[in-house]
DNA sequence: GTTTTTAATTATAATTATTATAATTTTGTA
DNA sequence: TACAAAATTATAATAATTATAATTAAAAAC
Protein backbone atom coordinates (compact mmCIF):
# COMPACT_ATOMS: atom_id res chain seq x y z
CA UNK A 1 0.00 0.00 0.00
CA UNK A 2 1.31 3.29 -1.14
CA UNK A 3 0.85 6.43 1.51
CA UNK A 4 1.07 9.04 -1.16
CA UNK A 5 -1.72 7.84 -2.87
CA UNK A 6 -3.78 8.44 -0.30
CA UNK A 7 -2.68 11.79 0.65
CA UNK A 8 -3.04 12.78 -2.73
CA UNK A 9 -6.67 12.16 -2.06
CA UNK A 10 -7.01 13.46 1.16
CA UNK A 11 -5.33 16.84 -0.09
CA UNK A 12 -7.53 16.65 -2.90
CA UNK A 13 -10.12 16.16 -0.86
CA UNK A 14 -9.53 19.29 0.92
CA UNK A 15 -9.58 21.27 -1.85
CA UNK A 16 -5.80 21.52 -1.61
CA UNK A 17 -4.06 20.98 -5.34
CA UNK A 18 -1.94 18.14 -4.85
CA UNK A 19 1.99 18.03 -6.30
CA UNK A 20 4.86 15.97 -5.88
CA UNK A 21 6.19 18.65 -2.85
CA UNK A 22 2.86 19.07 -1.23
CA UNK A 23 2.42 15.08 -0.53
CA UNK A 24 6.12 14.81 0.32
CA UNK A 25 5.25 17.84 2.96
CA UNK A 26 2.54 16.54 4.32
CA UNK A 27 3.96 13.02 4.65
CA UNK A 28 6.44 14.25 6.43
CA UNK A 29 4.42 15.83 9.47
CA UNK A 30 2.19 13.08 9.28
CA UNK A 31 4.50 10.33 9.93
CA UNK A 32 6.91 11.93 11.93
CA UNK A 33 4.76 13.10 14.70
CA UNK A 34 8.04 15.33 16.40
CA UNK A 35 6.07 18.68 15.84
CA UNK A 36 8.64 20.08 13.12
CA UNK A 37 10.11 23.82 12.53
CA UNK A 38 10.34 24.80 8.94
CA UNK A 39 13.84 24.30 9.38
CA UNK A 40 13.37 20.49 9.89
CA UNK A 41 10.93 19.90 7.15
CA UNK A 42 13.25 21.60 4.41
CA UNK A 43 16.23 19.67 5.68
CA UNK A 44 14.62 16.41 5.63
CA UNK A 45 13.32 16.55 2.69
CA UNK A 46 15.86 18.31 0.58
CA UNK A 47 17.66 14.99 0.83
CA UNK A 48 14.80 13.71 -1.16
CA UNK A 49 14.18 16.29 -3.46
CA UNK A 50 17.38 18.22 -3.84
CA UNK A 51 15.55 21.18 -5.83
CA UNK A 52 13.12 21.67 -3.16
CA UNK A 53 13.03 25.31 -1.98
CA UNK A 54 12.29 26.32 1.33
CA UNK A 55 10.00 29.27 0.09
CA UNK A 56 8.07 26.03 -1.31
CA UNK A 57 7.89 24.97 2.16
CA UNK A 58 6.61 28.05 3.72
CA UNK A 59 4.16 28.34 1.20
CA UNK A 60 2.23 25.19 1.89
CA UNK A 61 2.38 25.06 4.95
CA UNK A 62 0.62 28.36 5.16
CA UNK A 63 -2.21 26.66 2.65
CA UNK A 64 -2.72 23.47 4.93
CA UNK A 65 -3.25 25.79 7.74
CA UNK A 66 -5.36 28.14 5.43
CA UNK A 67 -7.48 24.95 4.99
CA UNK A 68 -6.97 23.35 8.50
CA UNK A 69 -5.39 20.02 7.54
CA UNK A 70 -1.88 20.99 9.92
CA UNK A 71 -1.91 23.28 13.05
CA UNK A 72 0.05 25.85 13.71
CA UNK A 73 2.40 25.66 17.11
CA UNK A 74 3.66 28.68 18.51
CA UNK A 75 5.15 26.88 21.73
CA UNK A 76 8.55 28.95 21.17
CA UNK A 77 8.70 32.84 20.28
CA UNK A 78 11.17 32.08 17.68
CA UNK A 79 10.24 29.12 15.57
CA UNK A 80 7.02 27.79 14.09
CA UNK A 81 5.95 23.81 14.44
CA UNK A 82 3.76 22.02 13.07
CA UNK A 83 1.43 19.49 13.68
CA UNK A 84 -0.88 17.26 11.37
CA UNK A 85 -3.35 16.34 14.16
CA UNK A 86 -5.76 18.84 14.29
CA UNK A 87 -7.30 18.11 16.97
CA UNK A 88 -7.32 20.14 20.17
CA UNK A 89 -4.87 19.04 22.15
CA UNK A 90 -2.44 20.12 24.61
CA UNK A 91 1.52 20.64 23.76
CA UNK A 92 4.01 19.86 26.56
CA UNK A 93 7.84 21.23 25.72
CA UNK A 94 10.66 20.08 27.74
CA UNK A 95 13.23 22.71 28.67
CA UNK A 96 15.60 19.81 29.43
CA UNK A 97 15.46 17.67 26.17
CA UNK A 98 14.01 19.85 24.20
CA UNK A 99 11.22 17.40 22.79
CA UNK A 100 7.28 18.38 22.51
CA UNK A 101 4.80 15.62 24.23
CA UNK A 102 1.03 15.55 22.75
CA UNK A 103 -1.36 15.39 25.80
CA UNK A 104 -5.13 15.47 25.58
CA UNK A 105 -7.32 17.54 27.83
CA UNK A 106 -11.40 18.04 28.64
CA UNK A 107 -11.62 21.67 27.10
CA UNK A 108 -15.58 22.00 27.90
CA UNK A 109 -14.63 21.44 31.50
CA UNK A 110 -12.68 24.79 31.18
CA UNK A 111 -14.77 27.31 32.28
CA UNK A 112 -14.44 30.98 30.99
CA UNK A 113 -16.19 33.61 32.27
CA UNK A 114 -15.05 36.90 30.82
CA UNK A 115 -14.97 35.84 26.96
CA UNK A 116 -17.75 33.92 26.97
CA UNK A 117 -19.54 35.79 24.13
CA UNK A 118 -16.38 35.78 21.81
CA UNK A 119 -15.78 33.54 19.10
CA UNK A 120 -13.63 30.93 19.65
CA UNK A 121 -11.29 29.82 16.97
CA UNK A 122 -8.53 28.21 17.99
CA UNK A 123 -7.41 27.23 21.36
CA UNK A 124 -3.49 26.23 22.57
CA UNK A 125 -2.71 24.79 25.74
CA UNK A 126 1.37 24.93 26.16
CA UNK A 127 2.60 23.60 29.47
CA UNK A 128 6.81 23.77 30.00
CA UNK A 129 8.68 22.17 32.49
CA UNK A 130 10.73 18.53 32.98
CA UNK A 131 9.48 15.89 31.18
CA UNK A 132 9.74 12.58 33.20
CA UNK A 133 12.81 11.39 31.70
CA UNK A 134 14.75 14.24 32.09
CA UNK A 135 12.98 13.93 35.85
CA UNK A 136 14.85 11.14 36.69
CA UNK A 137 18.06 10.91 34.85
CA UNK A 138 19.18 13.98 36.94
CA UNK A 139 18.67 12.04 40.02
CA UNK B 1 2.03 58.62 46.75
CA UNK B 2 4.62 57.73 44.56
CA UNK B 3 4.71 54.76 42.85
CA UNK B 4 8.59 54.72 41.59
CA UNK B 5 9.52 54.35 45.30
CA UNK B 6 7.33 51.19 45.37
CA UNK B 7 8.80 49.74 42.58
CA UNK B 8 12.40 49.95 43.71
CA UNK B 9 11.36 48.42 46.89
CA UNK B 10 9.80 45.63 44.83
CA UNK B 11 12.32 45.18 42.65
CA UNK B 12 14.90 45.05 45.45
CA UNK B 13 12.49 42.23 47.46
CA UNK B 14 12.67 39.95 44.21
CA UNK B 15 16.62 40.52 43.71
CA UNK B 16 16.62 43.02 40.90
CA UNK B 17 18.85 45.58 41.14
CA UNK B 18 17.10 48.96 40.68
CA UNK B 19 17.93 51.85 38.04
CA UNK B 20 15.71 54.42 36.53
CA UNK B 21 15.36 52.53 33.53
CA UNK B 22 14.22 48.87 35.21
CA UNK B 23 11.95 51.08 37.34
CA UNK B 24 10.27 53.11 34.05
CA UNK B 25 9.92 49.57 32.34
CA UNK B 26 7.83 47.99 35.01
CA UNK B 27 5.85 50.59 35.56
CA UNK B 28 5.09 50.60 32.22
CA UNK B 29 4.47 46.97 32.07
CA UNK B 30 2.43 47.32 35.43
CA UNK B 31 0.01 50.55 34.31
CA UNK B 32 -0.67 49.60 31.41
CA UNK B 33 -2.09 46.39 30.94
CA UNK B 34 -1.91 45.82 27.47
CA UNK B 35 0.51 43.20 26.87
CA UNK B 36 3.54 45.54 25.22
CA UNK B 37 5.75 44.05 22.37
CA UNK B 38 9.20 45.48 23.54
CA UNK B 39 8.94 47.93 20.50
CA UNK B 40 5.80 49.49 22.05
CA UNK B 41 7.75 49.78 25.51
CA UNK B 42 11.20 50.88 23.96
CA UNK B 43 8.73 53.81 21.71
CA UNK B 44 6.48 55.05 24.86
CA UNK B 45 9.51 54.89 26.67
CA UNK B 46 12.23 57.05 24.77
CA UNK B 47 9.72 59.47 24.78
CA UNK B 48 11.07 60.22 28.85
CA UNK B 49 14.55 58.45 27.91
CA UNK B 50 15.70 59.96 24.71
CA UNK B 51 18.81 57.83 25.36
CA UNK B 52 17.20 54.43 26.04
CA UNK B 53 18.32 51.75 24.38
CA UNK B 54 16.66 48.68 23.02
CA UNK B 55 18.97 46.47 23.93
CA UNK B 56 18.30 47.59 27.91
CA UNK B 57 14.45 47.24 27.16
CA UNK B 58 15.34 43.15 25.91
CA UNK B 59 17.91 42.40 29.17
CA UNK B 60 15.62 44.39 31.87
CA UNK B 61 12.58 42.05 30.05
CA UNK B 62 14.70 38.98 30.43
CA UNK B 63 16.01 39.74 33.86
CA UNK B 64 12.36 40.41 35.06
CA UNK B 65 11.81 37.25 33.86
CA UNK B 66 13.83 34.58 35.37
CA UNK B 67 13.28 36.64 38.70
CA UNK B 68 9.45 36.01 37.83
CA UNK B 69 8.26 39.52 38.07
CA UNK B 70 6.69 39.53 34.91
CA UNK B 71 5.07 36.82 32.14
CA UNK B 72 6.32 36.19 28.86
CA UNK B 73 3.31 35.79 26.15
CA UNK B 74 4.34 34.07 22.95
CA UNK B 75 0.75 34.42 21.79
CA UNK B 76 1.88 35.23 18.00
CA UNK B 77 4.58 33.95 16.43
CA UNK B 78 6.57 37.17 15.58
CA UNK B 79 6.73 39.02 18.39
CA UNK B 80 6.96 38.61 22.49
CA UNK B 81 4.33 40.34 24.52
CA UNK B 82 5.01 41.38 28.51
CA UNK B 83 2.55 41.21 31.38
CA UNK B 84 3.17 42.07 35.07
CA UNK B 85 0.55 39.56 36.11
CA UNK B 86 2.31 36.66 36.87
CA UNK B 87 -0.76 34.74 38.04
CA UNK B 88 -2.07 31.76 35.58
CA UNK B 89 -4.62 33.29 33.26
CA UNK B 90 -5.23 32.55 29.72
CA UNK B 91 -5.14 35.31 27.06
CA UNK B 92 -7.58 35.85 23.73
CA UNK B 93 -6.34 37.53 20.92
CA UNK B 94 -9.11 38.94 18.99
CA UNK B 95 -8.14 38.41 15.21
CA UNK B 96 -10.14 41.43 13.93
CA UNK B 97 -8.51 44.33 16.19
CA UNK B 98 -5.38 42.70 17.36
CA UNK B 99 -6.32 43.28 21.04
CA UNK B 100 -5.59 40.81 23.64
CA UNK B 101 -7.61 40.67 26.95
CA UNK B 102 -7.06 38.24 30.08
CA UNK B 103 -9.29 35.61 30.93
CA UNK B 104 -9.23 33.23 34.24
CA UNK B 105 -9.96 29.79 33.85
CA UNK B 106 -9.65 26.73 36.52
CA UNK B 107 -6.27 25.04 36.13
CA UNK B 108 -7.20 22.74 38.40
CA UNK B 109 -10.46 21.05 36.67
CA UNK B 110 -8.13 20.46 34.01
CA UNK B 111 -6.82 16.87 33.94
CA UNK B 112 -3.68 15.82 32.45
CA UNK B 113 -2.89 11.81 31.83
CA UNK B 114 -0.35 11.31 29.76
CA UNK B 115 1.71 14.03 31.92
CA UNK B 116 0.89 13.48 35.09
CA UNK B 117 4.41 13.06 36.43
CA UNK B 118 5.75 15.82 34.67
CA UNK B 119 7.10 18.83 36.45
CA UNK B 120 5.04 21.86 35.41
CA UNK B 121 6.82 25.22 35.39
CA UNK B 122 4.58 27.35 33.23
CA UNK B 123 1.16 27.35 31.67
CA UNK B 124 -0.30 29.43 28.77
CA UNK B 125 -3.73 28.86 27.48
CA UNK B 126 -4.30 30.72 23.73
CA UNK B 127 -7.51 31.68 22.09
CA UNK B 128 -7.90 33.58 19.26
CA UNK B 129 -11.06 34.36 17.57
CA UNK B 130 -12.94 37.77 17.27
CA UNK B 131 -13.91 39.56 20.74
CA UNK B 132 -17.72 40.80 21.05
CA UNK B 133 -16.87 44.07 20.09
CA UNK B 134 -15.96 43.10 16.95
CA UNK B 135 -18.91 40.74 16.52
CA UNK B 136 -21.53 43.11 16.97
CA UNK B 137 -19.91 46.05 14.81
CA UNK B 138 -19.73 43.07 12.07
CA UNK B 139 -23.00 42.61 11.63
C1' DG C 1 36.04 61.95 49.30
C1' DT C 2 38.84 60.04 45.76
C1' DT C 3 40.05 55.82 43.60
C1' DT C 4 38.98 51.25 42.13
C1' DT C 5 35.96 47.80 40.78
C1' DT C 6 31.75 46.04 39.22
C1' DA C 7 27.59 46.21 36.88
C1' DA C 8 24.24 48.57 33.77
C1' DT C 9 23.48 50.98 29.68
C1' DT C 10 24.32 52.13 25.10
C1' DA C 11 25.80 51.84 20.14
C1' DT C 12 26.86 49.01 16.54
C1' DA C 13 27.07 44.88 13.98
C1' DA C 14 25.58 40.07 13.23
C1' DT C 15 22.21 36.48 13.11
C1' DT C 16 17.99 34.20 11.98
C1' DA C 17 13.17 33.40 10.77
C1' DT C 18 10.11 35.03 7.66
C1' DT C 19 8.18 37.62 3.72
C1' DA C 20 8.29 39.82 -0.94
C1' DT C 21 9.35 39.71 -5.72
C1' DA C 22 10.30 38.00 -10.00
C1' DA C 23 11.96 34.25 -12.97
C1' DT C 24 11.53 29.51 -14.13
C1' DT C 25 9.39 25.17 -14.27
C1' DT C 26 5.54 22.23 -14.07
C1' DT C 27 0.83 21.01 -14.77
C1' DG C 28 -3.63 21.02 -16.92
C1' DT C 29 -6.21 21.85 -20.97
C1' DA C 30 -7.70 23.21 -25.69
C1' DT D 1 1.72 20.45 -29.69
C1' DA D 2 0.67 25.02 -27.92
C1' DC D 3 -1.17 27.92 -24.51
C1' DA D 4 -2.54 29.48 -19.93
C1' DA D 5 -2.45 29.07 -15.12
C1' DA D 6 -0.42 27.73 -11.13
C1' DA D 7 3.49 25.90 -8.44
C1' DT D 8 8.21 26.01 -7.55
C1' DT D 9 12.49 28.12 -7.24
C1' DA D 10 16.19 31.70 -6.62
C1' DT D 11 17.24 35.94 -4.88
C1' DA D 12 16.70 39.95 -2.20
C1' DA D 13 14.43 42.45 1.61
C1' DT D 14 12.50 42.86 6.23
C1' DA D 15 12.20 42.61 11.08
C1' DA D 16 12.89 40.61 15.65
C1' DT D 17 16.43 39.18 18.40
C1' DT D 18 21.18 38.28 19.93
C1' DA D 19 26.24 39.18 20.31
C1' DT D 20 30.00 42.18 21.13
C1' DA D 21 32.45 45.89 22.69
C1' DA D 22 32.56 50.66 24.39
C1' DT D 23 30.73 53.92 27.55
C1' DT D 24 28.49 55.36 31.61
C1' DA D 25 26.73 54.85 36.23
C1' DA D 26 26.71 52.75 40.75
C1' DA D 27 28.92 50.38 44.62
C1' DA D 28 32.84 49.21 47.34
C1' DA D 29 37.42 49.92 49.01
C1' DC D 30 40.88 52.67 50.57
Amino acid sequence: MNLSVNINDFLKLNEVKSSFQRIKIYEYIAENKNHPTVNTIFDELVKQIPTLSKMTVYNTLKLFREKNIIQEISIEDNELRYDANVKTHGHFKCRKCGEIFDFEYNNSEIVFTEINNYKIEETQLFIKGICSNCFTMNK
